[in-house]
DNA sequence: TCGGTTTGTTCGGATTGACGAACACTCGCA
DNA sequence: TGCGAGTGTTCGTCAATCCGAACAAACCGA
């Protein structure tokens, strides 16, 4: 599920202007930075209008802020979910439990699990939508990680990446083996 | 460094192709869910013209995908960066070892880091960019982490969450502490 | 107080995106 | 073979964005 809040013009219209504001720039410059008309960043940051993409564009680099972040807001807090505790993702297998621990807030496009698994039966996941990439950094004992066809034996400290759109395992070789999963959908 | 590849609108063309294709609709179905006149959405797929955000907005709503997989694409590949190895961040202690696992790549908006530390001396963090969040979880032995004024004692398993625009610490309560951050500017 | 510079605003005119209908085309079925 | 429903395309028209210049207001040094 895409996450789709706002109208986005009311969200370009403030980050034009807060994006500006913080790199200390005036709307002239800004402006002749992105070769457009002043007028015209005038009136989006007045929330008029509906910039065409090669404008909006234009301003990202000239703001020299990733494009995304002129259409979608933001906000946070401290948070902090104990070892034990945490909502469980159910699995078939009792020996392999994914805890998340921060699930895609709007608009960022990114899970935080943690993984703990015994040896045994390895855990197969069947490929994600199609943009998915994980992360596993290995913080105990010894496992199998990776793409079904080629997986990496990961010892504690180790790192993987690797694309979640095509079928995964994650099999622990130790006991108490224990991992944290970022699975971010670009 | 925001990244800004390549002219988005031949991205965007072939993005919503692409998405369309995957969701298994047609042009007239997308065109019709968007409320969009389906001659301006052929046309966008042939890469010509240079849409409104509104438009834009309204096909990521009807292709159910998050607003910036259209403009910004982007691929993965297995990548393994075993316990030792990998960039170290320079730190002014050197009990301190931040390892950049996976940087920020084109669109998604979060970096990676291993960290190793031993008790003795905070680490204080400046803060970041308004809008970052940082993610920890622990892995082994004992911290101190958090807003500065209100960190939060983690043991092996536990998480926290915390905004990154604000002063913040990492302080290991015993040797051979070692922990996964990852840091994202939403 | 004056000139000079910079701020962000408003105003016609040229450019261009969005629309809807008509178009050529393929497929399934009687 | 013809019909109908589906595909994605092209066309002319209208409305909108985008532009450049002219604009008022605030600021600063002489």
């Amino acid at each position: 599920m895409a996450e789709h809040d706002g109208a986005p013009l009311a969200v370009i219209a403030a980050s034009l202007q807060r994006e500006r504001h913080r790199a200390g720039l005036s709307l002239t410059e800004v402006a002749r930075r992105a070769r457009i008309a002043k007028s015209t960043l005038s009136q989006l940051e007045a929330g008029q209008g509906n910039p065409s993409v090669e404008t909006l564009w234009a301003l990202s680099v000239a703001l020299d802020v990733p494009f995304a972040r002129l259409v979608e807001p933001s906000r946070p807090k401290v948070q902090v979910i104990r070892a034990g505790e945490g909502p469980a993702v159910a699995s078939e297998h009792a020996d392999y439990v994914a805890t998340l621990l921060s699930s895609c807030p709007p608009n960022a496009r990114r899970d935080i699990f943690r993984i703990s698994a015994e040896p045994g039966t390895a855990r197969r996941s069947e490929p994600h939508m199609p943009g998915v990439v994980e992360h596993v950094v290995l913080s105990q004992g010894r496992a199998l990680v990776g793409v079904t066809d080629d997986p990496v034996e990961l010892k504690p400290g180790d790192y993987v990446a690797y694309p979640g759109d095509a079928p995964h395992v994650f099999e622990a070789l130790e006991p108490d083996t224990f991992a944290v999963l970022v699975s971010e959908h670009v």
